[in-house]
DNA sequence: GGGATTTGTTTAGTGGTTGAATTATTTGAC
DNA sequence: GTCAAATAATTCAACCACTAAACAAATCCC
C-alpha cells in the first residue's frame, strides 16, 4: 500500500509558516520590536516582514504602538505589538469543588473571571456541564462587548479525555463516558465555537508554559483529590496515544502497600494524595521522591514543577523530594534536578485551557486570517 | 530580549521538504510506485513530481525500474525504486563482550556485517575504539569496493552519551568521559565522515521502528548486564534533553530492596538484570511489570518491546509482566497495552545505529544532492 | 544645514508550484 | 489493422513568495 508520509508544501505553506514565524516573534519579545528588528532577528528580508506585518496588521492581530527608546541615528522605528482587540481564548474548568471560566486575550492577559464554588460531586454531569456552560456563555457576551472575538474553549476536566473531548473516565466527579464537548458545542450562546477537553493537570502544566516562554522540558505535578501531571516535552505537551499520559497518581511505588482504589496496591495516591498530605508530609515527600527519580530516569526531564496542593506545603515537601531524587535518580550526580514551585495557584488549569485557544492563533495566524476574512 | 522561535522557510525549503516527501514514499511503499502514483498519494502534481524524481535520479537516490504489473490501457508506468547502490550507513558497536561494524545501503538491507568476539571489559576504551576502529575501516573500504558512497557512521555503545559524542559514562565497559567521536574520526579511512555516538538501547529501539515503518509509538526494553531503554514517540526517538532517557534500570520497583550498584536501593536492575534474570524468572517478571506499568501510566505507551536477553526467554516472562500491567495500569481497562519480542536479535543496536545514517538522508534529500553534486 | 544613519517601501529577479495543453504508449473495440 | 479511449509523463505559461538592491523617509549629530 502507498502513503504518504507528510503533506506537500507549496508556497502558501511558506506564507503561512512566515506568518507564525514573525507573530511569534513579537509575542516572544518583551519589548516592542520594529520591522527592522524582525527582520534581523528572523532572518528574512524587511520586504518581507513588511508583507508579512502588513497582512496580520490588517487581520487585526497586530497594532502599531509607539516605538522603543531611540538609540543613536536613523528613522525612528515603529513599534509593534499583539492586538489586544482581536482573538480571545474561552478557559472553562469544572472541578470537584468549584467551576470557573476566563477570557484571555491575544497578549495572555485575563480580560474576564467568573469562578462558582459548588460541590460537584452530587451533581450529575448534564447539570455540572449546564452551569459551567452558563459561565461560558456570560464570559462569551462580556468579551464580545469589549471587542473581542471568541476564537474557541477549552474545558478542563480531572479525568481522562479523548482526543474527541469525550471524558471517559472522571472518578472524583464520578463521570463515565460524558461527551462534554457536545454538551457544550449545544450551548446556543456558544455556537459556532470550537471545543477543545483536556485533562486538567495537562492544561495546566501548559499554563505553567505560558509563563515560562521557550521550549522547556518538564514535569507538572499537581496535588489535588487525585495526582495528575502534564509532561511538556521540548515546549509541546505530550498528551500520550490515546490522550490518557501523566497518570502519575498510579506509579507504584510501594508495591505490597496500601491498597488504591483502583484495585492496585501502592499506588503514588496513596502516600501523596491530598488525603495523605493532610497526615504525614514526610511520606508524602517520600513517595513523590520515588515517583519522581522513576520520571527522570526513564525521561531525562531536568525540571520538576510542584502545583495544586502541593503549592502551599511546597518548603515542607522540598527536602524529602531532593534526598530521594539524589539516591535514585542515576545523572543526579552529572547534572542535579530542579524542584519548582508552580507559578499560578489555582487558575492554573483555566488559564492554561484559554492559553490553548490564544496558542492555535499564534501558531496559525494564516487560519486566523482566513476566518476573519 | 528578542529570539525567533523558528527559522524562516524559502523556495528552497519547499523543495527541499517535497524531495524528501517523495523519496519517503518510494521507501515506505512495497511495490514500485510510478510518478502517477507518488502525484495521488502526496497531493503534489504530476509535473511537481516528475521535477522531483528527475533530481533525485539524477542525484543517485532513486532509479527507474521494471513498472508494477498493469491494469487495463494506458500508457505503462515506470517503476520507480529506492537505489541500491547509493550512500550507505555504517553502524557500530562496542559492547561488553563483542565489536561489530555493518554497512547498510538506502533501501536497508545490510550489505556487509563484521563482528569480533572478545571481553572488552580488560581493554582500555583508547584499544576497544581502535579495534572498532579497524573493522570499520575494512567495512569502509568493501563499501565502496561495491559502489556505495558510505553517508556517516553512528557508534552504539551501553552507557549515557551527550549528544556531542561524549560518552559520560558506560559502567559495564568501565568507560568515563571518553569521546568516542573523536577516536572515530581520526582513523584515517574514516576521514571526512560525520560520526554520531549513542546509547545502545536508543539504536536498538530505532533498529526496531525500520522494520515497523509509519509512526509508531513503543517502549524498546533490552535486558544486557544493565537494562537500557529506547523510548519512540511517534516514530521519533525520544533522547531526553541531555540524552540521558531509558534509565529504566535504575527505576525503583521495592524502594527498601536490594542494594543497587548505583547507590540506591531497590532498582528494577537488581531484579531483571542479566544476572537475576538467570536465577528467579518470575521475580524478573513481577518488577519488570512494576516498571512498565510506571512507563504506561506516565506516557500512555501502548505498545512495548523486549529485546536483548529477554527475546530468549520472552514466553517465559510474558505472563507475569502482563498481570502486573493489567492490575498497574490504570487505563488497562480501557485499552490492553501491547507486549512484543523484538524483531531483531543482538544486531538491533548495530543496525540500528546504521539506520540513522540512512534516515538522515531520506529525511534530507536536498542535503544529500548538495554534497554530492 | 548637511552628512551619516537607520527605517521602511518599491521594483526587478529568481525559484518552485500549479494547471492546462501536449506528447507518448498501450489496450480494446470494430 | 486501424482507430478511439485511457493512462503516463513532459512542456509551458502563469502565479506566488521571497531576495537583493535601490530608493524614500525621518531622525541624529556635528
Amino acid at each position: 500500500m502507498l502513503t504518504a508520509s507528510t503533506t506537500p508544501v507549496r508556497q502558501a505553506s511558506v506564507r503561512a509558516h512566515n506568518l507564525a514565524l514573525v507573530l511569534q516573534t513579537v509575542a516572544n519579545s518583551a519589548d516592542r520590536p520594529s520591522r527592522a528588528a524582525l527582520a534581523a532577528v528572523t532572518g528574512l528580508t524587511r520586504a518581507t516582514v513588511s508583507a508579512l506585518v502588513d497582512d496580520l496588521v490588517a487581520g487585526g492581530l497586530l497594532v502599531e504602538v509607539a516605538p522603543p527608546p531611540r538609540t543613536g541615528a536613523g528613522r525612528p522605528a515603529a513599534g509593534l505589538a499583539l492586538t489586544s482587540a482581536g482573538p480571545a481564548g474561552l478557559g472553562l474548568e469544572i472541578n470537584v469543588d468549584y467551576l470557573a471560566a476566563c477570557v484571555v486575550d491575544l497578549t495572555g492577559t485575563v480580560r474576564h473571571r467568573y469562578v462558582e464554588h459548588a460541590d460537584q460531586r452530587p451533581a450529575d454531569p448534564a447539570q455540572s456541564l449546564a452551569a459551567v456552560g452558563g459561565l461560558a456563555a456570560r464570559a462569551r457576551l462580556a468579551a464580545e462587548a469589549d471587542g473581542l472575538t471568541v476564537a474557541g474553549a477549552a474545558l478542563a476536566v480531572p479525568g481522562l479525555v479523548t482526543d474527541a473531548g469525550l471524558v471517559r473516565v472522571a472518578p472524583n466527579l464520578g463521570w463515565q463516558d460524558v461527551d462534554a464537548a457536545a454538551a457544550l458545542g449545544a450551548v446556543p450562546e456558544l455556537a459556532g465555537l470550537p471545543v477543545g477537553v483536556d485533562n486538567e493537570a495537562n492544561l495546566a502544566a501548559l499554563g505553567e508554559l505560558l509563563v515560562t516562554g521557550g521550549k522547556p522540558t518538564y514535569l507538572y505535578v499537581s496535588g489535588e483529590i487525585g495526582i495528575g501531571a502534564g509532561l511538556v516535552l521540548g515546549g509541546e505537551l505530550y498528551r500520550g496515544v490515546r490522550g490518557w499520559s501523566g497518570e502519575i497518581g498510579h506509579v507504584t511505588v510501594y508495591p505490597d502497600g496500601r491498597p488504591c482504589r483502583c484495585g492496585a496496591r501502592g499506588c503514588l495516591e496513596q502516600y501523596a494524595g491530598q488525603e495523605a498530605l493532610e497526615g504525614d508530609v514526610p511520606l508524602a515527600a517520600a513517595a513523590l521522591g520515588i515517583a519522581l527519580s522513576a520520571v527522570v530516569n526513564l525521561l531525562d526531564v531536568p525540571v520538576i514543577v510542584l502545583g495544586g496542593a502541593y503549592a502551599p506545603v511546597f518548603g515542607a515537601l522540598r527536602d524529602g523530594i531532593e534526598t530521594e531524587l539524589r539516591r535514585r535518580v542515576l545523572t543526579a550526580g552529572l547534572a542535579p534536578v530542579e524542584l519548582r514551585v508552580a507559578r499560578f495557584g489555582a487558575d492554573a488549569a483555566m488559564r492554561g485551557a484559554a492559553d490553548t485557544v490564544i496558542r492555535a492563533v499564534r501558531e496559525d495566524p494564516a487560519g486566523w486570517l482566513r476566518r476573519a476574512r
